[in-house]
DNA sequence: ACCTGAACACCGTTCAAGT
DNA sequence: ACCTGAACACCGTTCAAGT
């Protein structure tokens, strides 16, 4: 789709609307805001999330490196979508906003490899906290383009931070 | 100034024109773009930096100590100018930016930083990727007006990242 | 009922016209 | 030479008018 190609910011309502053949008028029928339709645009994007922590979590390998998958993915995902990195995490505390739903899944998918990693992980650490650490790093990768490999060992920083000292 | 307190994108050239007494054309003929004169704006804030880290080095305390006190003195002035943190994170690899100076004095301190803790500090670590975790937090900091102990917890873990293993 | 597209409010930026 | 402010191009969003 347009937003995926050239980032939400730089796809007006009326390119949207001109390439799904109706008048901008209609678009706000269906979605009362640019946000609210960016969110129906991510909605099965997010559905590979848990599907993610699956993969990472049924890894035969040590907590670091389950970690280190997932975190990766979790940005890889993040940054798919050209300026979502940046919106969904700043999204992560206002249960308003139109990505509120897709918060709920990330913040969930977190707990969940918080849950299973358990004791291996340094005591106290809050879903919250994850999700916006690796949000911010996505945030960064997406502004400035960055390689792969910077992202990596960015997030190599973090998953040892994580770890139990 | 205006900026401080509502933020860059908040403010408007014909704002900043007529608080000057000015027309907008005038404006523009001392800054090429709003970016430039934001870069302005942030000019006697940027000298800050290299004082906040002569101040963490010298304390009398343990590298991790220095580390996290810099680098909430770090981040809290990146978020003294709301928008500013994610501008000037987004700015570290780009020379064309009109952050430009501002980004090498940020990367000068934190390799000043590195090379004064050096043997405490995990091998490898650049000073890139501390101003882009670091500028990463502050964004996210900003973007959901985050307490100060929400921070701090974010940080402390990048902390025990970047410490030697 | 549903859709259209002109119109509105608001940007950053420019430039012909004044002094 | 220097400044002004109307004008331009482009947004997201609305709503009177058509079918």
């Amino acid at each position: 789709m347009l937003f995926r190609a050239k980032g939400f910011d730089a796809v007006s309502m009326d390119e949207v609307a001109k390439g799904a053949g109706v008048g901008p008028g209609t678009l706000y029928r269906h979605f009362t805001t640019k946000e609210s339709l960016y969110d129906a645009v991510l909605e099965a994007w997010a559905e590979k999330v848990n599907t993610a922590v699956d993969q990472a979590l049924s890894l035969d390998a040590p907590a670091r490196e389950q970690l280190l998958k997932w975190l990766t993915d979790f940005a890889a995902m993040l940054t798919e979508h050209k300026g979502a990195a940046a919106r969904i995490t700043a999204a992560l505390g206002d249960p308003g906003s139109p990505f509120a739903a897709k918060c709920q899944t990330y913040l969930g998918a977190n707990q969940r490899v918080i849950d299973a990693l358990d004791s291996a992980l340094r005591p106290g650490v809050e879903a919250m906290q994850i999700s916006r650490l690796v949000g911010g790093v996505a945030a960064v990768a997406d502004n400035s383009d960055l390689p792969a490999d910077s992202v990596a060992s960015m997030l190599s920083i973090i998953v040892d931070g994580l770890l139990a000292a």
